[in-house]
DNA sequence: AATATTGTTCTATTTTTATAGAACTAATTC
DNA sequence: GAATTAGTTCTATAAAAATAGAACAATATT
C-alpha cells in the first residue's frame, strides 16, 4: 500500500525512533508546528492502513512500527524499476552505477559486497 | 519540482513515445478511458510545469519532454536515498545489492561496470 | 484543588488533485 | 457540404488529502 506525503513523513519520524508518543510526533515538525488533531488524524490513518501500531499506557498510546522501512522501501524501488526501467533491475543498477556520484572507496566498498553476493550463488 | 499521480502516469507515456498527439495519449488509457478535457488538462499542467513542450502543426501540437527521464528519476533517486538512508548513496547501494534479486550473470555484469568506473578515478 | 499539558475521537473545513462539461475551431471523411 | 473526429481553453465539479476545531478524559504541575 502506498502512503501519502503527510503520511510518510511521519512514517519517517517512526521508523527513526521507534516507540514514540503523541508529542513526539508534533515536536518532529519544524515550526510553524501543525495542530495536535493534525498529527493526531494522520497517525491514525497510519493504524488504519496497518502501518503503525501501540500500546496502551495508561491512557495514552506508544507507537511503534508495524511495516518495516526495509519492506516499504524496496516495494518502492520495484515500483520506481517497473515504471522507469521496464522492470529491468539491472538496467537500473547500471544507470544508478553511472549516475550515482561515488568516491573510489565507496565503489570498492560496493564491488567487495558484489563479489560476496556472487560467492553465494 | 515533483510531479502527481496522474501527471507522471502520463509523462511516463511522453518518455516512451516522444512526439505524440493528444489522442494518442488519451489512447494510452486502458478502458474506461478518461474524457478527452481530462487528458488536456493535465497535459496543460505537465507544459506549465516546464515537463512538456510542443510543436504547432496546423491547429494541432506535437507534444515532447522537455525534462530528461533519466534527470527526473535521479532527482526522485536522490530523495529516497535522503529519506530512506540519511543522505548516504553507499548505504543504499548495499541494501539494494542484497536486497535486489540479481541472477549471477547480472551481478557480474554490474561488477564489470564497476570496475570500469573504477578505472576513471 | 486548580491549572496546564497531553491525548483521543469525531466532525468539519480547506486545499490539492483528478475529472469532465460547454463552447468553439479546424480538419477529415462520407 | 453535412457529419464525424480531433483539439483547445475556460470553467466547474468531484474526490482525495491535509488541516484543525470542539469536546472531553486523564495525568502532571504548582
Amino acid at each position: 500500500m502506498k502512503l501519502t506525503t503527510a503520511e510518510e513523513q511521519l512514517m519517517q519520524y517512526v521508523w527513526k525512533h521507534n516507540k514514540v508518543v503523541l508529542k513526539d510526533l508534533i515536536d518532529s515538525y519544524s515550526d510553524p508546528k501543525p495542530a495536535k488533531t493534525t498529527v493526531a488524524t494522520t497517525v491514525k490513518k497510519l493504524i488504519d492502513k496497518g502501518f503503525v501500531g501501540y500500546d496502551e499506557i495508561g491512557n495514552t498510546r506508544l507507537y511503534f512500527a508495524i511495516v518495516k522501512k526495509e519492506n516499504y522501501f524496496s516495494k518502492q524501488m520495484k515500483n520506481m524499476i517497473k515504471q522507469f526501467f521496464d522492470n529491468s533491475t539491472s538496467q537500473f543498477a547500471s544507470f544508478f552505477a553511472k549516475d550515482a556520484t561515488l568516491t573510489k572507496d565507496e565503489l570498492q566498498k560496493l564491488r567487495d559486497l558484489i563479489d560476496d553476493e556472487l560467492k553465494n550463488k
